[in-house]
RNA sequence: GGGUCGAUGCCCGAGUGGCCAAAGGGAGCAGGCUGUAAACCUGCCGUCGUCAGACUACGGAGGUUCAAAUCCUUCUCGGCCCA
C-alpha cells in the first residue's frame, strides 16, 4: 500500500490532479509539498491540524514538507469558503500572528537537518518587495479574469448581495504566485489544502505551467464537519486551540475524548498517523465495546502527545483519571497536584468559603449567582464527590490531603480549590 | 438623492398601548437513563434577591399617555425599489 492508497483509505482525498500520475511521481523520488496557513489568529486550532498532519504524513513517507505562514496573503484575506468580506488585520496584528503560528508549525514536523527536513516559509518574504507593476506583468498576465470568475469562491460571492472586493478577488493570484515561487526556489511540486482551496491550488498549477511549462500537482482533503453539520473544532466555548494558554492540554485531550461514537471513527482515520492496520484494529475494538471509549482514548492521547508533548499528554490522562475515575477522596496528593495544573484552579483562604453560591460563581462554575442557585437546586454541583445544596457549608467538608476541595459542575466541569490559612 | 421596509433576549423569530422579562424554535446548562457517547424524558435558561419582590431590557435620544417593545419626533445602521 502506497501513500496514495493510504490517504484514500483514510478518506483524505477529495480532489486531486491526475492521481495515477501523482502516484507514480511519488513512488519515483521525494517530492516537495506545501500547505499554507492563514495568520488570522495568534494560534492555530484543531481545524489546522489536518494540514499539519497532511504534511507529516508526507514527511513520514519520505517527502519534504514546506509549511507556509501567510504573512502576505493574510494582508489580503482569502474569500474561499467565506460568505462575507473579511476584515483586514493591522500589520502589527498580522506580524504577531505570523510569529505565533510559525512556532506552532515547527512542533509537528521534523526540522532537523536530513534528507526530508521541513522548511518553514513565509510568503511575505517574496511578496512584500514586489511592486504592483511587476506583479501585474509577471503574474496577472498569465491568468485570465475568465478563469478567475469561474472559481467557486468567486462565483458564490458574485451571486451574493455582499459582492466581493477587488482585494479579495486578487487573493488567488497571490496564492498562485506562492506556489510558483516555491516551485522555482525550492522545487516544490505539490500543494495540498482543504477542499475549499481547490480553486486556489489549480490557479497555481496553471500559473506554473504557463510560465515555465512544468507540471505541478494538487491534492485536497474533504473539509470535516461535525455530525450536526456545523464546523468542526468549534465547541460552545469557542475554538479548540493548539496554544496551551488558550486551550489547556487537558481540555485539548478532553475535546477528542468526548467525541461521539460515530465521529471518532472518522477522526481516527483522518487524524491518527499510526499505521492504517493499527487504526483499523482500534476501530474494530471500538465497535466491540464502545463504552470503553478506547478509540477516543487512543486518539486523544496521540494528538495531545503530538501537540503538547509526552509529559503534558500523560499529565492530562492522569488528571482525567482522577476527575472521572470515581471517588476523588482516594486520589493521591501528586495526582491532585497534576489536576491543579490541568484544570482551572485557584487558592483561597478557608475563611472565604462561607458563601457556597459566591464561591461557585467566582471560580467560574456558573454564569451568575442566579445560575449557581438554579444549578444547586438541580443537584448539579459536587464537592469532593458530595452533592451540594444551597445550605452546604464547604468548610464542613473534609479537604483532600488537608488542603484541596474539588468542585464539580455537572459531569465535565471542574475547579480545584487549594486552601491556605 | 427619493421611496419603502426593517432593527426584539446567545441566535432565529412572534408580539403593533395595559394580561410582556416578552410566544415558539434553536443553541446552552443541569437532572434522569448511560459509557466522560448518541437518542430520549424532565427542569432551567436577563441581573440581583431571605424564591416575596426589586432593577435593567425590545437599535440611540427625546416626547405623548395613568400605562409603550407597541403611538409621535429625530438620529444611527441595514434590506429592497427608483434615480
Amino acid at each position: 500500500m502506497d501513500l496514495i492508497d493510504d490517504l484514500t483509505a483514510r478518506g483524505l482525498i477529495h480532489d486531486s490532479t491526475d492521481l495515477e500520475f501523482l502516484r507514480t511521481r511519488l513512488d519515483e523520488r521525494s517530492i516537495g509539498v506545501y500547505v499554507g496557513f492563514d495568520p488570522t489568529s495568534d494560534s492555530l486550532h484543531v481545524g489546522h491540524l489536518m494540514g499539519q498532519l497532511g504534511l507529516r504524513r508526507f514527511q513520514l513517507a519520505g517527502h519534504t514538507p514546506f509549511p507556509l505562514a501567510g504573512g502576505a496573503t493574510g494582508m489580503v484575506g482569502d474569500p474561499s469558503g467565506r460568505s462575507e468580506e473579511r476584515n483586514l488585520l493591522t500589520r502589527d496584528e498580522l506580524a504577531h500572528n505570523v510569529q505565533c503560528i510559525k512556532a506552532q508549525l515547527e512542533r509537528i514536523l521534523d526540522f532537523e537537518p536530513g534528507p526530508y527536513a521541513a522548511t518553514l516559509v513565509d510568503n511575505a518574504d517574496w511578496t512584500a518587495g514586489t511592486s504592483v507593476l511587476d506583479f501585474l506583468r509577471d503574474v496577472g498576465k498569465h491568468i485570465t479574469v475568465n478563469q478567475m470568475l469561474a472559481k467557486e469562491s468567486v462565483k458564490n460571492r458574485l451571486a451574493s448581495e455582499v459582492g466581493i472586493s477587488f482585494t479579495e478577488f486578487s487573493y488567488m493570484l497571490l496564492q498562485a504566485n506562492d506556489f510558483r515561487h516555491l516551485h522555482a526556489a525550492h522545487g516544490v511540486e505539490m500543494q495540498m489544502g482543504g477542499s475549499d482551496q481547490w480553486g486556489n491550488i489549480t490557479a497555481g498549477i496553471d500559473l506554473i505551467r504557463k510560465s515555465s511549462g512544468a507540471a505541478a500537482h494538487g491534492l485536497t482533503w474533504p473539509l470535516l464537519l461535525k455530525s450536526d453539520g456545523t464546523k468542526f473544532g468549534k465547541t460552545a466555548s469557542g475554538a479548540v486551540w493548539l496554544d496551551p494558554d488558550k486551550t489547556s492540554p487537558y481540555q485539548f485531550r478532553q475535546f477528542w475524548l468526548q467525541a461521539d461514537d460515530e465521529s471518532i471513527v472518522e477522526y481516527l482515520l483522518r487524524f491518527s498517523t499510526r499505521p492504517l492496520e493499527d487504526v483499523r484494529a482500534t476501530i474494530a475494538e471500538h465497535h466491540e465495546a464502545p463504552h470503553k471509549r478506547l478509540a477516543q482514548r487512543s486518539l486523544a492521547h496521540e494528538l495531545t502527545q503530538l501537540v503538547h508533548g509526552d509529559d503534558a499528554a500523560r499529565a492530562a490522562d492522569e488528571a482525567a483519571d482522577v476527575l472521572f475515575g470515581g471517588d476523588p477522596t482516594v486520589a493521591s496528593e501528586a495526582a491532585l497536584a497534576a489536576v491543579a495544573r490541568e484544570v482551572p484552579s485557584s487558592r483561597r483562604t478557608r475563611d472565604s468559603l462561607a458563601d457556597v453560591v459566591e464561591v461557585l460563581a467566582s471560580v467560574g462554575l456558573g454564569a451568575s449567582k442566579g445560575d449557581v442557585r438554579r444549578t444547586l437546586d438541580q443537584r448539579g454541583y459536587q464537592c469532593n464527590g458530595v452533592v451540594l445544596d444551597a445550605n452546604s457549608q464547604l468548610t464542613a467538608l473534609q479537604a483532600l490531603h488537608g488542603r484541596y476541595l474539588l468542585l464539580q459542575r455537572g459531569k465535565k466541569s471542574h475547579h480545584l480549590l487549594e486552601l491556605f490559612s
